[in-house]
RNA sequence: GCCGACGUAGCUCAGCGGUAGAGCAACUGAUUCGUAAUCAGUAGGUCCUCGGUUCAAGUCCGAGCGUCGGCACCA
């Protein structure tokens, strides 16, 4: 005898145990057929099993959200067995759902590339089509062990050894294929639907262990319809066409090339834009209280053996041998054991404290070769870089401080909203447990004081303590980590930095490692993207084009051209024999924010046409007028007068 | 670093054993034109590098370098 409660509030009884499908049907033959699996108590089950005992009920149909989870895991399945009907011999390992759609790894030599899409995609297609039910069968686990061994599926077997003893063994078959799976599914293949597509094709490591073997992955993406996949694609196309590395192209920002790999050469305009963030956050950090310093690039390995990132990071850092001295230099792959040296240098008061010691800092990683992209993954970069040295009791107030200046900067720069993750020890660290726990409890109060929500990201630490992680959303729904807080018990004692209390005793300061922007050369690439090129005005490198019409309007578009360098804008002067749509379409292609078109009209009565990025229309203007508008928006916002 | 794909003119790409191509950009000339491509002409290439196969190699093979997509990494 068991009640369900059914979502709109009524219960059913009934006197056996009760399968999904039973229960649909009793509640309406509509419901019955776009049920595609429930929800008891909390749980998503297949149709086909049974309910025994009271419980909450609701069905999963294709107008639910949640259904893409089902439909993603189904089509890996199907992905599977199209696989392994045309590729015998394969063996299959897992598949799961993941965002925007599902992979599944495959052991076959040699790996499957795109040009084996078409033909698994058309399988895919028969699979669907031939609605086989998904049928879920419990087995022995040593029955089901030897089965899987008997087929060569040496990997299923090694993942049903490793499940808990106590685990359920389940097997789904769908037709003549079966598979090792935990479910749930729909009732049959062709819940999938058509809306599914192969994207990529990519190696990835058994278990995610680089020691592993290299199984071949095959990505796709699934939806509930043609319009969602195609709204999807369009997506895609859009993170395409924002891409840094096209769109500074086209700005003519900077460039990679093979001599310097991971170093950027910055050009005029991208390096005009890097210093309007670098004067920006420098005029923020001077009136918050940091005193800007700067360190040296090249640092004998003995500091780095005593900091602890000889041993941990030694393998990633440049160094350099000097012919006459028998030492070996490393170029910083980070800047706190230098502003250690700072600190250290002479005997510090609690009267000090908090110290805020912030640094441009110019960093070499050897980065692996394979992570390496655009300027977003470089080899040589500058962090927004800060430590402050303060007490224990301290570092809340400085987590306050710091989150009310971090909230500034994102707003400044166009990203309001960001997320924060609190990543707490990861299994290789420095110090031992207990000042770790002192460590996270002091984070967590200073969460607790600033009133900060996170979501835990459990063992993503840094090896010398807790880090808050501060996540951006860009402007189609990416998530970019940029600003991080750490808390250092560690690195002190390790490079023995030490002030004098109130009471005339030593104690050891806490350093808090903490950055905003993390690399510039990162976050640029971010914003490029944020924006698509179309920088606000303060941001842009090229702020405004007087452009004219015909050669007689030359001499006033050169008056034009430098009334906006007096206003100390960015300009430049175009007064090539074109038509005007040509020279729109070229300033716009490469995202200059503002045209000021000037014609036989504008010279005689003193004014511009002002044209504005992406607008059709235009405003013709007072000159005076345009560029004082101009001027006052091309402001660094920290410089603007408070608004009315 | 690992797996795969790719590397041809400034950019985007075609050519896949037999005399290096296109569009755009550049340059020259004509055109003076009102808001996203005016017309004509000219010039431009160690086909990533090194080695091999071949009468003959962008083209086939090997190694290296780099880029791209994942994986692993990210102090």
């Amino acid at each position: 005898m068991s009640a369900i409660r059914l979502p709109d509030g009524s219960v059913r009884r009934f006197d056996a145990p009760v399968t999904g499908d039973d229960l649909a049907r009793a509640i309406g033959p509509g419901l019955a057929r776009a049920a595609v699996a429930m929800v008891v108590s909390g749980r998503v089950v297949d149709l086909s099993s049974a309910i025994d005992a009271d419980a909450e009920v609701r069905f999963i149909t294709r107008e639910d959200p949640e259904v893409l989870g089902l439909i993603r895991h189904d089509a890996a399945h199907v992905l599977a067995e199209a696989v392994q009907e045309l590729y015998p011999g394969t063996e299959v390992t897992i598949g799961p759902a993941i965002e925007n759609g599902f992979y599944y790894d495959f052991a076959h030599e040699p790996p499957f590339t795109p040009e084996d899409f078409p033909p698994i995609e058309a399988k895919m297609r028969e699979i669907v089509a031939a609605r086989a039910p998904f049928v879920r069968e419990v087995w022995e686990r040593a029955e089901a062990i030897a089965f899987f061994e008997a087929k060569g599926e040496k990997y299923k077997a090694d993942i049903i050894r490793d499940l808990p003893e106590d685990e359920t063994i389940t097997l789904y078959r769908q037709g003549g294929w079966v598979d090792l799976c935990r479910g749930p599914h729909m009732r049959t293949t062709g819940d999938v639907g058509t809306a599914f597509k192969l994207m990529r094709t990519a190696g990835a490591y058994w278990r995610g262990d680089h020691r592993n073997p290299m199984l071949s992955r095959i990505y796709g993406t699934a939806w509930r319809n043609q319009k969602e996949l195609d709204s999807y694609l369009a997506m895609l196309a859009e993170v395409e066409r924002r891409d840094h590395r096209r769109i500074s192209r086209e700005m003519d920002l900077f460039h990679l090339q093979d001599e310097a790999v991971g170093s950027v050469f910055w050009h005029p305009l991208g390096w005009r834009l890097y210093r309007a963030i670098e004067s920006y956050l420098r005029r923020r950090l001077d009136a918050d209280g940091y005193q800007e310093v700067r360190t040296p690039q090249l640092v004998d390995r003995s500091l780095w053996e005593k900091s602890g990132h000889w041993e941990k990071f030694g393998a990633h850092m440049f160094t350099a041998e000097v012919a006459d001295e028998h030492r070996t230099l490393a170029l910083k792959p980070m800047n706190c054991p230098c502003h250690v040296q700072i600190f250290t240098r002479r005997l510090r008061s609690y009267r000090e404290l908090p110290l805020r010691l912030a640094e441009f800092g110019s960093c070499h990683r050897y980065e692996p070769s394979g992570a390496l992209h655009g300027i977003m993954r470089v080899r040589a970069f500058t962090q927004d870089d800060a430590h402050i040295f303060c007490t224990e009791e301290q570092i809340a107030a400085e987590t306050i401080r710091f989150m009310a200046l971090l909230s500034t900067v994102y707003r400044d720069l166009g990203f309001p909203a960001f997320e924060v993750k609190f990543a707490d020890r990861p299994d290789v660290r420095a110090g031992s447990d207990e000042t770790w726990d002192r460590a996270e409890a002091a984070l967590r109060e200073a969460c607790a004081a600033a009133s900060v929500a996170y979501t835990l990201n459990p063992g993503e630490g840094a090896f010398y303590g807790p880090k808050l992680e501060f996540v951006l959303k860009d402007a189609i729904g990416r998530d970019w980590q940029c600003g991080t807080l750490q808390v250092d018990f560690v690195m002190p004692e390790r490079l023995d930095a030490e002030y004098v209390a109130e009471d005339g005793t030593r104690r050891r300061p806490v350093m808090l490692h903490r950055a905003i922007l993390g690399s510039f050369e990162r976050f640029i690439g971010i914003l490029i993207e944020q924006y698509a090129g179309r920088l606000p005005l303060w941001l842009a490198p090229l702020q405004v084009v007087v452009t004219t019409i015909v050669s007689d309007a030359d001499a006033y578009a050169a008056l034009v051209a430098r009334a906006c360098e007096a206003a100390g804008l960015s300009v430049q002067q175009d007064n090539r024999n074109e038509k005007i749509n040509a020279k729109v379409r070229e300033w716009s292609l490469r995202h200059v924010p503002v045209l000021l078109v000037v014609g036989r009209r504008e010279a005689e009565a003193g004014t511009v046409a002002v044209r504005r990025l992406g607008a059709a229309e235009q405003e013709v203007l007072p000159l005076g007028k345009a560029v004082g508008r101009l001027a006052a928006e091309a402001r660094s916002p920290d410089l603007r007068p408070a608004a009315a």
